[in-house]
DNA sequence: AGCACA
């Protein structure tokens, strides 16, 4: 089953910049299945978003391609469309909106991404013996560091860009590990407390 | 849900 999802950003570069890095990534190890990933048409002249997060909606219909254009319903699946426009505040000004022209922001914006993951829902005895040759395969690996304190250990993965970090996320999240007994991992961006204006 | 080291 194929899976369309619409992903909005900040501006225009920020968009481009993903798909650049994200296009062609095989996300699913298993089934060798790749990111495809272009502009859609009707983002593709907008030059103002009405708020300053973004935000991906997941259209969980499949995507069929068997020449049904005339067809608007799908029988049986009940999935509602709801694309874009998250908020309709377009004359609205936000109270936090102190910089209008942000068209420079191009940077790590996006929802609290940043180049160090933090991995959780790891088993008891799972270590750095056995994560760091796991996420080492990756490009980019700069460190990892795993906290035993207590209950489960998590752990930190440094990658050197953002990029790399989300690619890794995806092709990681869930996976178990020959130590794993709670389930898959849960891998996040790691936070800072630099982050978040 | 669980976020450390510099």
């Amino acid at each position: 089953m194929e899976v369309v999802a619409f992903a909005t950003f900040v501006n225009h570069p920020s968009a481009i910049a993903a798909l650049h890095a994200l296009n062609g990534v095989k996300f699913d190890p298993q089934t060798g299945s790749t990111l495809h990933i272009e502009l859609a048409r009707s983002n593709s002249r907008r030059k103002n978003k009405p708020g300053p997060e973004a935000y991906v909606v997941i259209d969980k219909r499949s995507k069929a391609r068997k020449d049904d254009q005339g067809s608007s319903d799908e029988g049986g699946d009940s999935e509602n469309e709801e694309q874009s426009e998250p908020d309709k505040n377009t004359s609205t000004k936000s109270d936090d909106d102190l910089d209008p022209d942000n068209t420079e922001r191009t940077e790590n914006t996006v929802d609290g991404a940043c180049s160090t993951l933090f991995i959780a829902n790891l088993g008891p005895k799972c270590n750095e013996a056995e994560l760091k040759p796991v996420l080492s395969k990756y490009p980019g690996f700069n460190s990892l560091r795993v906290r035993n304190r207590g209950a489960m250990p998590v752990a930190f993965a440094d990658f050197k860009e953002v990029e790399q970090a989300t690619e890794v996320m995806n092709a990681l999240q869930g996976s178990t590990l020959p130590s794993s007994d709670r389930g898959g991992m849960h891998i996040e961006y790691a936070r800072s407390k630099t982050r978040r204006r």
